[in-house]
DNA sequence: CGTCCGCAAGTAAACCTTTACATGGTCGGC
DNA sequence: GCCGACCATGTAAAGGTTTACTTGCGGACG
């Protein structure tokens, strides 16, 4: 078995107390003592127990991130800007995604409850019944990118309606008159904010052309199929992600399309891969990886300071890239 | 301060033992009872505390994952190979990845140790020494793409070199003569393989071309712009990982040279998006996800049976994709 | 030389849950 | 009508660590 704090004082002929002490860098303890301590802990291979640890000191030094069923860069990006910021605090990271439905989410949420000092909540599911009937109501929890409006937490969102309605009004300024919209998938609060700016930035005369999606590259693709057929053509695609931009311009390659000539394409959230693809994508640029450790970093905040109230959600801002694929600028190097 | 199974107990006019046994679904307890005691759970909003549980139990139901500084879509979904595996089986999910050198890894590993029941380790830096000098002997260890050859662990390769070889030979099979490589980060066991498999596979009057790169897409847009650049120039590019392959894909069109008539391209890994690039990216199809799945399956198994012997190193096997960037096809549609 | 202080180290309680064992009551069988 | 079995529930120990409090010792100071 595993050694324990006494195994290790026995060897170094010690208490428990001071192996303790050693362990933790705390107090006064002769150097000799110490080294003596040391060398037994590293001789038997002692690792202190967290369970135990965390039973006497309330604290488990692990925060958790409920995470929606994610795909790729987006969901990297996101994760490695958690992880930094835990890093950087000491704390670790125990991760739960890919959960389709609120039954699983909730199951999700409950295992985690007893396990971590706060909750990073990032999924459709989060309203705040949900929360409320899911967690004790001591827990500190930030959320990211769910529907708004949750006074009792500390929330973070992506601002998805600028940033649809800049490229909606950059497309327009491009010159393109019938501009379809390669929608997210149904209920997901960032796909209908994205969807809501693309409405509003409608000239009068423009009708809406939804279509649907569900921000994977394949649902891009079909998208894409579909508009290649659709008459009279769109000239521009605005899609709800990068991904499904990405999708949707192989279809239009496949019909025989080219970008930007026939069609300006753009595409949300500016992961890295957008600007490889030919032709670099235009798009809006989020600061996914920012996001996180924002999030993470106000998270610790709610952890030691658990009566302060949370204040308004924050918005992150997010910019305009323009790139090749909206027909607005010439090849040039990635930036 | 969270409710504990005492309160319940209280609030039911049961004793704990009895919403122990509620709680855990276990053993007889009178229906009337059992209602009794959810009813107090539900209004105390009771949590059971994971490290009480861990502690008395001996498990933590919790796996450790160690990772490289993973970028892009194989990080993602190695994570999702790992993540649903590891649902199944009703285990969390530790996260520690982005560990540049050897000393922050090993400082990851130690924090980990005490708080999970075993490891998944994939890590440029675990060799036998790194491990046993930072893990007791007796925690549960699956290494998955690690230098091979460490008896001790149950360990997952990727056919690297085997993938390697195919698809340099396929390149010289499409007529190609003088095929450069992008190779990955320096001491990365992966890029050494397949590194090994491109030079294996070289024919007798072909010279080795390698090019320095570090699996990031900004690594293989240098690379592509010095191989333009070169003289006299290669008539075929085999960059170890996709995320290269696609920035490479990029500077060469900046550099106006087309793929696959000018230039034959290969990649590796086919993540997602290497079948959205245009052209569509021929690469070797290594299962990422499953690799995460089954490693956490060999894990579990471990766990169970600490003692019976690792056996050899699972080799997965990968398979070559064949698609419009070698030339070899003509367009169609994703698969 | 006696007293007090401070330092190093030890003792033991507390953290919360699970579970082996104990208890008491009910019911069936003879 | 009595004994044993079984069922629902209770009691208490155990698990490994931290930490408040205690102990014992040596040295400084009066």
């Amino acid at each position: 078995m595993l050694a324990t704090i006494r195994d290790v004082a026995h060897a170094a002929n010690v208490s428990v107390a001071t192996v303790s002490r050693v362990m933790n860098d705390i107090d006064n303890v002769l150097p000799e003592t110490k080294k003596r301590v040391l060398k037994a802990a590293a001789a038997l291979r002692f690792t202190p127990s967290g369970a135990a640890r965390s039973l006497i000191t309330r604290r488990t030094d692990t925060i958790g991130a409920l995470l929606p069923d994610l795909y790729g860069e987006y969901f990297s990006e996101f994760i490695r800007g958690i992880d930094q910021a835990a890093r950087a605090r000491g704390l670790h990271l125990l991760l739960s995604s890919s959960h389709g439905d609120a039954v699983e989410a909730a199951a999700a949420l409950r295992a985690m409850a007893g396990r971590v000092d706060g909750l990073l909540v990032m999924s459709p599911h989060a309203d705040v019944d949900f929360l409320s009937h899911n967690l004790p109501g001591s827990l500190p929890v930030v959320l990211v990118n769910t529907a708004v409006g949750l006074p009792r937490h500390a929330t973070f969102v992506v601002d998805n309606f600028g940033g649809a309605h800049a490229m909606t009004r950059h497309l327009f300024a491009a010159g393109r008159k019938r501009i379809a919209f390669i929608n997210g998938p149904e209920g997901n609060p960032e796909a209908r904010e994205r969807l809501r700016g693309y409405r509003a930035a409608l000239r009068k005369d423009a009708k809406a052309l939804v279509f649907e999606g569900d921000f994977t590259e394949e649902s891009g693709w079909a998208a894409g199929c579909r508009i290649a057929q659709t008459r009279p053509r769109p000239d521009a695609i605005f899609a709800a992600n990068d991904m499904m931009a990405i999708g949707c311009l192989a279809a239009l390659a496949a019909a025989g399309l080219r970008v930007p000539e026939d069609l300006s394409l753009g595409g949300f959230d500016d992961i890295p891969i957008s600007r490889y693809v030919a032709p670099a994508l235009t798009t809006i640029r989020v600061p996914i990886a920012a996001l996180g450790t924002a999030a993470l970093d106000a998270l610790v905040k709610v952890i030691g300071a658990p009566e302060i109230e949370p204040g308004r959600p924050v918005v992150m801002p997010v910019d305009l890239i323009v790139r090749r694929s909206c027909g607005a600028v010439p090849p040039a190097p990635p930036t």
